[in-house]
Parts: structure tokens; C-alpha cells; sequence
DNA sequence: CCAGACGTTGTT
DNA sequence: GTCTGG
DNA sequence: CCAGACGTTGTT
DNA sequence: GTCTGG
């Protein structure tokens, strides 16, 4: 779920200076600099980008954290390079349980701003990639976790985050098709009012009810996708610019899932 | 009691 | 850290 | 998850 | 088709 996002740098900070002030934008583009302006960040299980992300400690000031959420019981490096590549995403249905997310679940949420992001679409034996946004917000809020872990032995801090999922809707049952899927999935896209809803603290289990509303499928007929270049391989367009602009495939034309 | 896991994604 | 399985 | 490979022979 | 590597 979520191959991948996209998240430009302009984007990053358009949001940084509307959410924070002038400090935190600028604060924002020193740790940015070095970043490409790509479209397309993987979250695949093997590239494992910096984002920029909201958390429940200080909603206003932009922070850049890992994506792949590593738990705080994590013993060393190795146990945490396995873990990450499993916690990309956390199920939305049992992140209250789960003894990786259930610590950030109560107590280190975050928002992570896109501007869209990318699934697969499995047509005849091939894959075909496609770019999802919402059709009136150039950027929305996806929910998150967050934990903060230190390595023992380099003293090192590390900031990661998963991004949580829940039901597809009906625009993603017809893209998000995998042959071996238990059913089709999609990112937690939360409202604007829901952002801060989310970032609120839990002090008692209404709290905690209220959070869990807010896990629920985005409105399909609030969103659109076109297909895109492939992603990856040699055709790849991978973490360039242009990796969201649409792309027709022919064959798909003839039996376009979003026609 | 200790050892080992701790997670997600995936159709026609 | 904390739970589960043996 | 997707992309790409998928094999053997021969010396120093 | 199925496994491995990224």
C-alpha cells in the first residue's frame, strides 16, 4: 500500500510557512536543501525516504523523519533495518494493539503532507502504475505514527513514521487490484478539520474513540488517478520530475479500470 | 520459565 | 518493552 | 511491493 | 512459473 508519494519540496514549504510562521519555513529549506525536487518518494520496502512530518509534540514545526517507523523496543541496527521494512504502513484496525505501533498509536501521531501517491494497477500480466490525488486539494494530510529510537551503540537518534491504511474505497477497489490481495487498501487521507483532530492528545478512552473515527476511507467521488510511466526498470521514470504527469498505455484504453 | 516475535502489502 | 508459544 | 533473472563451460 | 534482489 502506497508504492510511493509524492511530495515536492515548493509543496513543503507552501505548508511549513501556512502551518508554522516564516521561522519554521526557513528552518524548514536549510534541511531541505540538499533534497532533489523529485515526484516521486518510494516507500517500497527497499528506499526508505525523509519526509517532511507533523507530530502530536509540536504541531506547527516541520521535522523530517524516516518513513519506515522503527519501535523503541528495538535492540539494535540490524533488528531495526528488518523492522522497517515492515512498517511502512500499520493496519488502521489494530494499531491500538500491536506492540510496534500501540506506544506512537496513544501517544506519537503524525500528518504527512502529499500531494498524491502511487499504486499499481494489474491489467493482463502486466503492472501499470498509477498517480491518486484528491480532485479539489492541491496537498491533504495522510495519518501517521511516529517513534523516535536510539541506537545504543552509535548513540544515534532516529525519527521514522508509518503511515496508516485502512478499506479502499471504490476508486481504489478498481485500481489497487493485486492478484494476491486480501482486499484492496488506501492511505488514512484525512480532512483539513481532521488534521488537528488527530494530532490531539488521548486522555481517556473518548479520546481514543475520537481518534479511531477518523480511520475510515476517503469519499471515492472526492478523488481522481491517471496513469503514469513506469516507476521503476529500465523505462523508469523512478524519483524524477514527471513521474506523476499522465501517461496513456493503449491496451489499457480499451479496458481502462477508471472508465 | 525462556525464546522469539513484534509487520504490511497483495485479482481477474 | 511486552506478549505468546513451547 | 515490483523488476529481473532463470545457466554452463573453462584455468590460474 | 517462481524465486531473488532491490
Amino acid at each position: 500500500m502506497c508504492y510511493g508519494v509524492k511530495a515536492r519540496t515548493e509543496m513543503s514549504l507552501r505548508i511549513a510557512k501556512s502551518r508554522g510562521n516564516k521561522e519554521a519555513a526557513e528552518k524548514l529549506a536549510k534541511l531541505l536543501d540538499p533534497f532533489p525536487e523529485f515526484d516521486l518518494h518510494y516507500g517500497n520496502g527497499f528506499t526508505h525516504p525523509k519526509l517532511v512530518v507533523y507530530t502530536d509534540a509540536e504541531p506547527r514545526e516541520p521535522q523530517l523523519a524516516l518513513w519506515g517507523l522503527i519501535p523503541a523496543w528495538v535492540k539494535d541496527d540490524a533488528q531495526g533495518k528488518q523492522m522497517w521494512n515492515q512498517t511502512l504502513n500499520a493496519r488502521g484496525e489494530s494499531i491500538f494493539e500491536k506492540p510496534a505501533f500501540r506506544n506512537s498509536a496513544q501517544k506519537k501521531r503524525c500528518i504527512v503532507f502529499v500531494e498524491g501517491f502511487y499504486e499499481h494497477h494489474h491489467f493482463g500480466k502486466k503492472t501499470y502504475p498509477y498517480f491518486i490525488h484528491l480532485k479539489d486539494r492541491p496537498q491533504f494530510a495522510l495519518a501517521g505514527l511516529w517513534e523516535e529510537w536510539k541506537d545504543k551503540e552509535s548513540g544515534e537518534r532516529k525519527h521514522t513514521f508509518s503511515i496508516v491504511t485502512t478499506d479502499g474505497n471504490e476508486l481504489m477497489k478498481r485500481i489497487h487490484n493485486n492478484p494476491k490481495a486480501d482486499g484492496p487498501r488506501m492511505p488514512v487521507i484525512l480532512t483539513e478539520a481532521d488534521e488537528e483532530k488527530w494530532l490531539a492528545p488521548i486522555q481517556n478512552t473518548s479520546d481514543e474513540d475520537a481518534i479511531k473515527a477518523l480511520i475510515k476511507p476517503y469519499p471515492a467521488d472526492a478523488m481522481t488517478a491517471r496513469s503514469v510511466r513506469p516507476l521503476l526498470g529500465k523505462e523508469g521514470t523512478g524519483n524524477a520530475d514527471g513521474a506523476s504527469e499522465i501517461y496513456e498505455y493503449p491496451e489499457l484504453l480499451l479496458a481502462d479500470p477508471l472508465a
